[in-house]
DNA sequence: AACGCCACGTCCGAAAACCGCTAGCGACGC
DNA sequence: GCGTCGCTAGCGGTTTTCGGACGTGGCGTT
């Protein structure tokens, strides 16, 4: 089992739960949802056994990914560049592959993103596979909206999802 | 789709937008009007690319609107003698046809209109058809009022309306 | 191998909203 | 009394909106 490593940032969006493994960048989570989407460190006495010295790649990664987000909430950020190791099947690492060529402030819809993909019906596949995807904002998977414009839904809460759309419109958004 | 040539003539009334199809008059737009109201060619190039050896017959109801509109406001003409293709749902052809029949200087009411179309109630209904007539002037849309005498409504202004009755009773109406 | 769940999209029918109306009624001011 | 005014309730066609049904493909579970 690869020894993994966490951190949080505090974001206006509440208080991120980011996780690194030797090879990149594994997830970054919602407070609600913490727990499940990625095998964690069992406790924080894992983490903290793994001192500073004994994984120092991925320390490393969390570090680079903390600085980058929080100039993300600066305004000062509109891509990431950190290496990224999400895990998940063929089908959802190509969805999320895709999500990363939206770009900043622009939008697109799941069906979109399905033809994208080489077939327009799977915009339910599409969906259900940006749901499952670990590493939120960094792959910004809440740039993808219903063919109507609607939200839809958002692992994060959908006023998060409007926070984060907003954001990127240049807006200010009201504070969650 | 067939191919749409338009044009324009200055009135007292404001410039206004002639429409034409191969089988006839399908517009005459008021300048706060000039889109949506019918599916114009989607761009000058459009018009320009269709040159006058290209659309004969449309071209000839476009140069036949024109003059008949001139000598309508010049006072020298009451009645319109072109082909007509306003396209709308049956009821509202069959609205149409009625106010073809409304005499020059003469008005009658939403109620009558109905009345004609055979049944009295539809006054309401007359009043929408009417407000979606495309061909303004040469379809007199402008000769129905109120019940009790008022204007009500008129896609091309209030002013526009009370200026054509007017100028059909024989009075030199105030220019707008 | 089959079943059910899902952060979708499209279509279709029913219902509601919208109007360039009108007749009926009570409230008012001569 | 008698016009006017404002309000109301029906009127019918058209447009817009909304909700349910269905086809869709991938994935976790049995």
């Amino acid at each position: 089992m690869e020894r993994l490593l966490s951190t949080t940032v505090d974001s206006p969006v509440g208080r991120l739960t980011l996780v690194a493994g030797e090879h990149g960048l594994r997830a970054v989570l919602w407070p609600t949802e913490k727990d499940g989407r990625v095998t964690l460190p069992g406790s924080t006495a894992d983490v903290a056994a793994s001192g500073s010295a004994a994984q120092p790649a991925a320390r490393q990664v969390l570090d680079d990914t903390a600085a980058q987000l929080r100039e993300y909430f600066a305004g000062a950020r509109r891509e990431f560049d950190l290496p990224l190791d999400p895990h998940g099947t063929e089908f959802q690492r190509l969805a999320w592959q895709v999500l990363r060529t939206i770009p900043y402030g622009t939008t697109i819809t799941y069906g979109e993103q399905a033809s994208r993909l080489g077939d327009r019906n799977k915009s339910r596949a599409v969906g259900a596979a940006n749901g499952r995807n670990p590493i939120s904002i960094v792959v910004p998977c809440h740039r993808v909206v219903g063919s109507t414009g609607s939200l839809t839904g958002f692992a994060g809460g959908l006023d998060t999802k409007s926070w984060l759309l907003q954001f990127e419109r240049g807006e200010r958004p009201l504070p969650l």
